[in-house]
DNA sequence: CTAACTAAGTTCCAAATTGAACTTGACTAC
DNA sequence: GTAGTCAAGTTCAATTTGGAACTTAGTTAG
């Protein structure tokens, strides 16, 4: 119910919920057109479906879970980066980036940290060579993966599109993280997140 | 290191990491500008930004998790939808779902289901008038925390934005779940998934 | 009608996740 | 110097998660 438009409604005329049944629900004809959040159920949904895919591949080929991979790619970008700035960038707890860094050192994909024990300052991350070899033959897929999904835009359109979605990003820096409406949200409890 | 245009790289001649420390690191600047899959990048971190502190603050405030408030909002949207619907169309796993609607049975935000046990077949879940009534109270957060997001942009510039957007999910269609170049990607597993 | 098939929903339990404490180290003020 | 503050990273424990097996029903073939 709740909207007009509906994308189908005929078939028996009883109380029954329509439904192409084969595949796609009704549901996600809802959430396209008649959400309230248009652009917030896109970017999660396509998120979705980007993501999916591509990590469950990761999985199977690689062994490494999302979060272990997030930070083999993080790196490659920002090299010497900290478990603090993947974590700010990815959404992943730190304790959960913490064991994945653990990991990826045992298995030769980062470089050995000197500091180790406890924690105290910030440790810079750095690929090994295999680390960085694991990234330059997977980054393709990612690319081309993302080349797909773009593939109903012209090159116009895209560079449209990639021009916007920066300027959302880029001005996020003033929203993001005090709630609107909400009168008095206290803010000494600080947000966890994640992403996938 | 691993490309050119990096954001600063002045301060102190060692070979320390470049960090402006006091808030967003480097690492954001590379993510943004030196991804080769800068939609993507996008896409995630933008739902990460508006996901986060809305769903803290549905926890906060009606002790809802997250998988809990989307079979709300999905049936808000879509009365009647059922939970492989809800799974479907969020990414959330049926297990998941099917604790989240026995919850919110119990706590009164949905219609009692006539059929529980088991399974069996296609269960149409509705909103109490209860349920309701928390999707009305907060449908408008999630509204105006969008409206916020999308500030930087003008009222045509968020036309665009919503046509390019949508050409890209209803392309989905063909490829979501399609892995490129990995030749022999046999179908026989299906992929899990998640949103947040 | 019965058997086989398919798929929604549930249950179970091993494994993963993450909030909370804790450790460690840097920086600041005195 | 020393005390106090702050934040990165780690560890621990309790909860949560989700894959796999199972149950239930509808649907189709014989």
């Amino acid at each position: 119910m709740s909207a007009p438009s509906g994308a189908s409604e005929q078939k028996n005329g009883t109380s029954e919920i329509t439904q192409d049944s084969d595949d796609l629900p009704d549901m996600l004809d809802a959430k396209l057109w008649q959400n309230p959040c248009p652009f917030s159920f896109r970017i999660n949904y396509l998120s979705l479906l980007y993501n999916t895919p591509l990590y469950a591949w990761i999985q199977d080929t690689y062994g490494l879970k999302r979060h272990e991979y997030v930070v083999i790619y993080s790196l490659a970008l920002a090299d010497g980066g900290s478990a603090r700035d993947i974590s700010r960038t990815s959404g992943f707890p730190k304790n959960t980036l913490s064991r994945a860094v653990k990991r990826l050192e045992m298995m030769g994909l980062l470089e050995e940290r000197s500091k180790a024990p406890g924690g105290g300052r910030r440790q810079a991350l750095r690929l090994s060579d295999k680390g960085r070899k694991l990234f330059n033959e997977t980054v393709s897929v990612f690319e081309s993966y993302e080349e797909k999904m773009l593939t109903p835009l012209s090159k116009g359109e895209r560079q449209i599109l990639f021009e916007l979605m920066s300027k959302v990003v880029v001005g996020a820096e003033d929203w993001a993280d005090d709630l609107p409406q909400t009168g008095a949200t206290d803010s000494t409890k600080n947000a966890k997140g994640e992403m996938r």
